[in-house]
DNA sequence: TAGATTGTTAATCGATTAACAATC
DNA sequence: TAGATTGTTAATCGATTAACAATC
């Protein structure tokens, strides 16, 4: 009786109710309807049901959804009421960056261990946590949990890194490097592609500015034509 | 003669494709056909014909595509072709890791000042970019060329900073304060939240390890049962 | 009970894949 | 010319939205 797999696009919306269900209640907000919560965050009510109902009935007819309870599920679903050990490989500026993180400490992500190759970093801490030199990264792993490894290292060192952390056993990859890392199909990798991110952004303003221009002309030539659809993410 | 709106998939797409090309243009590679690069890139051919046809015919039949050709026409529709001007607001760790990713530099990204409300970190200096007190931030931008805000600050102060940003004329906001920002629409706002990607890992690491378990059991009960369509991103 | 709002089915819309004629 | 591969149309698939009966 294999459940029905949850696309990927009602996943990646997952997070999002989370927040703004977190953020309800801490302003101490007890339930909401879909539709409510549908003009916060600007999708349809229609939706935000469906998501839902990916993984069961959360909500109540005639009243909606309590806010505690609902955030509390989508966390279970989340995963998020385990804890992860997290481990970061590469102990430069990004590296640091994330380690310093406090706020991922919250949700359970815990930040236990830094590498890096570099004998100036090593010996050096990030808050608590001591940098330790790369080669030790094997034996590491072998005697702690690792739940999850952040790659913070260059683009030309993370495939190799990320085979020998396969063949070590992780299972779970936070990949910032800005490559694909093509892995068994059991060990997930998760990527933040910072350059990609960026190009769609400049994407978008030069199309925009030339929408601009291009509407500047036309109102200018012929008359008023001042209706847009817009479609936002 | 309003040219058919290019859906958001096709975008998020494009930089991954400008990567493997240049990639392949870093190995000396002229000419590829869709196929070819379907194969390493893991998605369909169609696919890559159809996005890149949203653009124009980049190619010639029998042949495929010319690498460096089409690398470069897909740097021009991401605009990469400009230069842009980048401020920083929150001089923080990620502000600093931000700061000093050189890379993002070759793509004609330029980080151009850093800001911050902490006196501790004013006059510090980051490569050559000296941290700047948050309230001359306004100054700043009226006097200098800014294209786009790196917006590093907490999440709570995220939401009053880029109203002010956008009244002081920014269109380009780069986010990665753990809150939405809703502006107007001309301008443009590229999110990168790092929590919510982080949840997505704990997600997927959970649901496999539940599969994993199911299958484990199917297995050990009846027989073998080995076939698994996988679907990845 | 009447009103509100869910859970869920059906209709629509959009994106992906397949197929093939055009053409290098 | 024959083979290869694009550009593009048509078919399929999946995701979103609309609608409404169920029910609190």
């Amino acid at each position: 009786m294999q459940k029905k797999e949850i696309s990927k696009a009602v996943i990646n919306r997952l997070p999002r109710y989370y927040r703004y269900l977190g953020d309800l209640l801490e302003k101490d907000v007890v339930r909401i309807s879909s539709k409510e919560l549908s003009q916060k965050m600007k999708v349809t009510a229609s939706q935000i049901r469906q998501d839902l109902n990916n993984f069961g009935g959360f909500g109540q007819q005639g009243y909606g959804y309590n806010v505690e309870y609902l955030h509390s599920e989508i966390g279970k679903i989340l995963g998020l009421e385990k804890k992860y050990n997290i481990i970061i490989v590469g102990a430069g500026n990004l590296g640091q960056a994330l380690a310093n993180y406090v706020d991922f400490e919250r949700r359970g992500f815990v930040f236990t261990a830094l590498f890096d190759v570099n004998p100036q970093l090593v010996g050096t801490k990030i808050r608590d946590i001591v940098v330790r030199p790369a080669d030790e990264l094997e034996e590491y792993i072998k005697n702690n949990q690792v739940d999850i490894v952040a790659i913070t290292v260059p683009k030309i060192r993370a495939p190799i890194l990320a085979a020998d952390l396969v063949k070590w056993g992780i299972k779970g990859i936070w990949n910032f490097a800005p490559t694909d890392l093509n892995l068994p199909k059991d060990v997930t990798v998760e990527n933040v592609h910072l350059a990609e991110s960026l190009m769609k952004l400049s994407y978008r303003l030069s199309t925009k500015k030339s929408q601009e221009e291009k509407h500047k002309t036309a109102v200018e030539g012929s008359d008023k034509t001042n209706e847009k659809k817009n479609k936002e993410d």
